[in-house]
DNA sequence: TCTATAACCTACCAAAAAGTACGTTCCGCA
DNA sequence: TGCGGAACGTACTTTTTGGTAGGTTATAGA
């Protein structure tokens, strides 16, 4: 579980992955694609999924270069984990308003001891 | 998705959720539970969970302190994440081995060219 | 000759996350 | 009169991660 974890987590390799199950791309594309991330970020991120086995490289030796990306089989199977992220965090969202404020009836319990000092939180 | 990657990712949080996903826990029981993470971190940890709507958290205002924390309904519902996760990441690691190597069918295709120079990767 | 292109790499810098060490409060107990 | 335990908080340092700015190679086209 700590292992799945440790390979999508880093800033940018959500939307890479999700560039590559569209199938296989080139280098410029993904990078075109993403705004926002630098070409740095992008050679950096993927290396380090294709170091662990996520997506495999095509080096085409020609000049210029190209570089062709896919995901590998075992990185297809991540698209599991895409959906129930997905699903679990739109549920979350509907939950919870726009400043992380929980909206449904308040789950926590602050204490009566704090409650004689101040309104620590306000129904919505 | 990157909501729930966001609400999840933290060292020791998936720990301190599976601690509670088997029920009502105290902070010392956690902790003591938890073997390498400081109370710091504990504490700090949970308390974003509980920002998060994750977890709640019972002050019971006696001498000496008593506090017990649970999984709010949203934060159980994580629990699907976690098999996911869980199926993933056991699938993954029974293809790569513990160098973090690829056991399977070389999918990456180092080109003609490297493979000239030198073996790049030796089949296991 | 000058410039642009693809797919990088390197050095350096800033920000975020994690770790270490210690302090706090209230009480019961020896 | 200390001592320990619960559940933290705070100051400081280290590690990890991300970002900026530049360089590289070889060729095609203006």
């Amino acid at each position: 579980m700590a292992a799945a974890l440790s390979v999508i987590s880093g800033k940018w390799k959500l939307s890479i992955i999700n560039q590559l199950l569209s199938g296989q791309k080139r280098y410029s594309e993904i990078n075109r694609a993403i705004p926002g991330m630098t070409e740095k970020m992008l050679s950096q991120q993927i290396r380090e999924l294709e170091e662990d086995g996520i997506v495999s490289r095509h080096i085409f030796p020609e000049v210029p270069p190209r570089v062709e990306y896919s995901l590998t089989p075992i990185g297809q199977e991540l698209s599991s984990i895409f959906y129930t992220l997905e699903r679990w965090g739109s549920h979350y969202m509907t939950i919870t308003n726009d400043n992380g404020e929980v909206i449904q009836p308040d789950y926590t319990c602050y204490t009566l001891v704090k409650q004689d000092d101040e309104v620590v939180k306000e129904s919505v």
